[in-house]
DNA sequence: TACATCTACCTAAAGGCTTTAGGTAGATGA
DNA sequence: TCATCTACCTAAAGCCTTTAGGTAGATGTA
């Protein structure tokens, strides 16, 4: 009796992901997924250093899966293509995954986060602005414009922030590309004011 | 013995507020509340339904405050001054007092939602648009990519997500702005692709 | 003023999550 | 085959939430 369950930090870290996106991000708890893999909470401290051990694996998870995606999406792609595609990246994986995005907001200390796909995701976002021709001064600008933009897109849109309103949200994205893509390409000089 | 405390829903909500603006509102907690005003957790059933219940009054004064600020810093103002003082109220909001800001991006349930000062808001921003002239079927578009990078730019900021790199977070702001006020002069036609 | 009522806050208790300490049995290797 | 290792266990403490039921201080009325 008592068989081995067979943990690894691992899976632990993938269930603890689905179960993010099947009941929230902010419901992840040791205790769930150990009772997912019919053991008790306490033998996950074998495999885990605590719950936020859990949850910065799980952010770096999400990460990892949001730069190889897009990566894909990007390669062979410059200008407006490259921008959409980008974007298309994020909305969708927050969609399909909305708990493993939220983890993406998780807040990883300064070396985790050095060492995560963080920086993954800054050259990608470099990469896309490569196809607009922006002064070099205004490329870091640019990158968190567009981060910011693309994120609380994401975020409004998946915490509700768009329901009971007219238009439905998918013309308001293809509006949004377009506007950032327009902006990009006519990128303003420093205001003197 | 055992003097009332002089307890009531809003003083209890203020006391939470400002406990997530020190702690951070995914820290807020009936029983911290209570040992702040040297009582027990279960005597706050009395003013209070439940934990849930309490950061969902949090969100409703945190959105008031703002829309508040928000109706006062556009007093007067239209254009580019708008549309300044309305990101600034935002940024400094969630500076001053991140908890509050952070309760003000947890979900309300559709009928709270509704009755909070959230559609005060959405109704700002339009003025704000009013000093630009945009088409009217793209009001809303613009409404939502405005409050989109807005609230991106200062959750991305907020969450150290701008840390660690070169031009400091001032620059970017204003560029921000720039970039927003220029945006929204020069508004794209649909894309046709 | 005296009395009745009301209710704000209390104690007790159950149930959930986290984390530490120490044990046991199944896996691994010599 | 035996020794060791370690994955998972039980026990227990600490903290949070929530419900049930009590008590005393506040309030209103005669």
């Amino acid at each position: 009796m008592m068989a081995r369950a067979g943990l690894s930090t691992e899976l632990l870290v993938r269930a603890g992901a689905d179960l993010a996106d099947e009941a929230g991000f902010e419901h992840v708890t040791l205790s769930e997924v150990a009772r997912r893999f019919d053991v008790k909470a306490a033998s996950l401290y074998s495999h885990l250093k605590n719950s936020h051990d859990l949850k910065t694996r799980i952010t770096l998870l999400a990460l990892e899966e949001l730069a190889d995606r897009a990566a894909d999406a990007l390669a062979g792609r410059s200008g407006r293509d490259a921008l959409a595609a980008l974007a298309n990246v994020y909305r969708d994986y927050a969609r399909e995954h909305p708990g493993r995005y939220a983890a993406t907001r998780f807040r990883l200390d300064p070396g985790t986060a050095a060492a995560s796909a963080g920086p993954r995701h800054a050259r990608m976002t470099r990469a896309v602005l490569r196809g607009y021709d922006l002064p070099e001064a205004e490329e870091t600008h640019a990158v968190r414009l567009l981060g910011a933009t693309l994120h609380g897109y994401v975020s409004l849109e998946m915490g509700g922030g768009f329901d009971h309103s007219a238009p439905d949200t998918g013309a308001t994205w293809s509006r949004t590309i377009d506007a950032l893509d327009s902006l990009l390409r006519n990128w303003p000089a420093p205001d003197h004011h």
